[in-house]
DNA sequence: CTGAAAGCGCTTACAG
DNA sequence: CTGAAAGCGCTTACAG
C-alpha cells in the first residue's frame, strides 16, 4: 500500500503538503495540487484511516456492534429496526456481525474492533468469551436472551406461553398439542414451560409435542399429518408464527376447526388473521439501544435487566 | 481518556509491560499482571483502537458501509439480507448509516470512515458528494437506483410496469387506474412509464392516477373511495405491495371484482394471494455485494451496471 | 504557499 | 520477566 511518503517522493513535495491536498487542498497552489493528485492516482493511494484518526485525535467511537445468529429471521429485523432508530437518533451506527463458522476467530475480531458497545441478539456467550470482553473492557448487552449475571433486554417468554394457555383454557379447549422448533433454545423452553404449567394448573396436559425446522412448508406437512392423526385435536400452540402459518394452511386444506395460536406477531400475521402472542420486537431493539447507550455514557457498574411483557393478540384463528 | 502511559505510571511499570498485559498477559509475572489490571480498572482504561491498528500494521479494512433512506421498509431488509449473506461469507461486515437530518455532516463522516466500500441503497448522490467520494478514493455502488455514469445494481422497473400492463391486457381489462406513492422517485416514474406505455401501445389509457403515502390504512381509504367513485374500474396497479394490501382490504369490504396488482412481492403477499411483480430484492443485495467486492479486490476502472429483471407472480387478486 | 518536526497511543523486537 | 526505543501513517502548528 502506498503511503503519503510515496506520494511526497513521487510528486517532489513534503508530506505536509500531500496531507493538505488530501484534506481539501486549502493553502496549496493549483500546480502543486495537480502534481500531488496525479501521484495519488498513479500510486492508487488510499488514506490509512487508523493513522488519520490517531493523528487527528478524534477517538470518540460511535459504532455499536450487533451480533446475530446465522439465520436472519424477519423477527430479528424488527429488532434491528428498533436498534437502528434509537441509535441513529443519537448519531451512532450499527455494525452487523455473524459469528458463523469460525466463531472463535470472528469473536476475537469483534472484541478487538474497538466498538463503543456490543449487542448480542439471541447469542449466549461462553465464560471464555465473557472474559475476553472483560479484558478489553467492552460494554455489551444481550437482546432476546436472559442471563441473570448480565445486562439484558428480553421478552418474558414464560408469560407468553402462559398467555397462550389462558386463551385456550378460556375457550374450554382441552385436547391441545404443541408444535415447536427442532433446534432447542432458551426461548422455546421458556415458552413451552409457561404454556404447559398453565395448562397443568388447570388440569390439562398436552396431547403431544412435535418438532420441525422452522419453515412454513415443513410445518404444513407436519401439521397436516398431526390433524389427520388426531382428528379430535382442539388447539395447537406453535413456537412461532412462521410455523403457525403452515398450520393455517393445513387446516384450510383439511377443514376442521382446530384453534391455532402462534408466537411473534409478524407483519403477515395481521393480514392472515392469526391469533398470536405478540413479542415486543421493535421495542426490544429500541430499549436495548437505549440501555447500551446509557452503559456507554454513564458507566454504571450495576447490571440492567429489562423484561418486556408479550401480549395476546386475538384474531380469528 | 486514560492512556497506556497513565496505567504505566500508576502501576509503576513500563508501557511495554502494560501492553503485554492488555494483550493476553503472556510473559508477565502474576504480581505485575495484578498491579496493572488494578490500574486499568481504577482509571477505567479503554484501548485506543486507532493506535492499536496503526501499531499492529493490520490495515486491511473489511467493513462495507450501507447507506439507507430514513424509512426502513421491509423491502430494504430483503436487500440487506442478501448483502449480509454475500458479505459475511467473505468475512466482511456491514455498517449501517442513515443520512437523515444533517446529510452533509453525516455524509462527510461516512466518507472519512475509511470503509472498504460504500453501498447506497435508493440514495441518489449529488455532484459534490461524488467528488468527495472521489477525493477519498472510495469505492461505491448504487443499489436499487440507476445512474448511467456509476456502478449500480437495480431492478428494471420499467419492464416491471410493462409486465403488469401485459397481465391486465391479457385479461382484457381496459378501465385501469394507478395508485402510487405521493413522494416522487425514480422507481415510481419508471414503473409508471413502463405500465402506461405498454397500455398505450394497446390503445388503453389510464382512467386516473391517485397518490398517497405508503401506508396500508391510507391506501385502504383511498382505494375505497376510488372503487366507490369508479364502480366500472376493472384493474388497479399499485406502486407497491403495501399499498396493494389496502386495495385488497377495500375490495373485500366493498365487494366487486376489480383486479389488483402490486409490486415487490413481500413475504405477506404470498399468504394474501396478491398478484404482483416480484422484485429480486435479495438478489439485488447479493449481487451488489459481489459487485462491490470485485471493485475492491480487482480495482477495475470500468463501471458495472447490472439490471435485474422483475417477474410477474400470478396469484388470485 | 511549503517543509521539517513533533506527536497521536499503541506494539514489538531487542537487550538485558 | 521487564524497560527503553523505534516505528506504524498521518495531521498540524510553526517558521519561513
Amino acid at each position: 500500500m502506498a503511503t503519503i511518503k510515496d506520494i511526497a517522493a513521487l510528486s517532489g513535495v513534503g508530506i505536509g503538503t500531500v496531507s493538505r491536498v488530501l484534506n481539501g487542498g486549502v493553502n496549496v497552489s493549483r500546480k502543486t495540487l495537480k502534481k500531488v493528485m496525479d501521484a495519488v492516482r498513479e500510486l492508487n493511494y488510499q488514506p490509512n484511516h487508523a493513522a488519520r484518526t490517531l493523528a487527528r485525535g478524534n477517538y470518540s467511537r460511535t459504532t455499536i456492534g450487533v451480533v446475530l445468529p446465522v439465520i436472519a429471521h424477519p423477527f430479528y429485523f424488527e429488532i434491528i429496526k428498533g436498534l437502528y432508530e434509537a441509535l441513529t437518533e443519537e448519531n451512532y451506527n450499527l455494525l452487523l456481525f455473524n459469528t458463523g463458522n469460525e466463531r472463535r476467530t470472528v469473536f476475537e475480531h469483534i472484541v478487538q474492533e474497538g466498538l463503543a458497545g456490543i449487542l448480542f441478539i439471541a447469542e449466549p456467550l461462553s465464560a471464555e468469551e465473557k472474559q475476553s470482553l472483560e479484558l478489553n473492557r467492552s460494554r455489551y448487552l444481550y437482546i432476546d436472551y436472559f442471563d441473570e449475571t448480565e445486562n439484558c433486554v428480553y421478552t418474558d417468554n414464560r408469560a407468553g406461553g402462559a398467555l397462550a394457555a389462558q386463551y385456550m383454557l378460556g375457550k374450554k379447549l382441552s385436547r391441545i398439542a404443541y408444535v415447536g422448533d427442532i433446534t432447542p433454545g432458551q426461548q422455546q423452553s421458556e415458552r413451552l414451560a409457561g404454556f404447559r404449567d398453565e395448562l397443568l394448573k388447570n388440569g390439562v396436559s398436552l396431547v403431544c409435542e412435535k418438532y420441525v425446522n422452522v419453515d412454513e412448508e415443513k410445518s404444513y406437512q407436519l401439521s397436516r399429518k398431526l390433524m389427520e392423526e388426531q382428528p379430535s385435536l382442539e388447539g395447537i400452540f406453535y413456537f412461532c408464527d412462521e410455523l403457525a402459518y403452515g398450520g393455517l394452511r393445513a387446516r384450510k386444506v383439511l377443514g376442521g376447526g382446530v384453534n391455532i395460536v402462534g408466537f411473534d406477531d409478524l407483519l403477515a400475521s395481521g393480514y392472515l388473521g392469526l391469533t398470536t402472542i405478540r413479542q415486543p420486537a421493535y421495542r426490544m431493539g429500541f430499549e436495548g439501544a437505549k440501555s447500551i447507550l446509557s452503559l456507554i455514557q454513564t458507566d454504571v457498574p450495576e447490571k440492567n435487566r429489562l423484561c418486556l411483557p408479550p401480549e395476546l393478540v386475538i384474531r380469528n384463528s
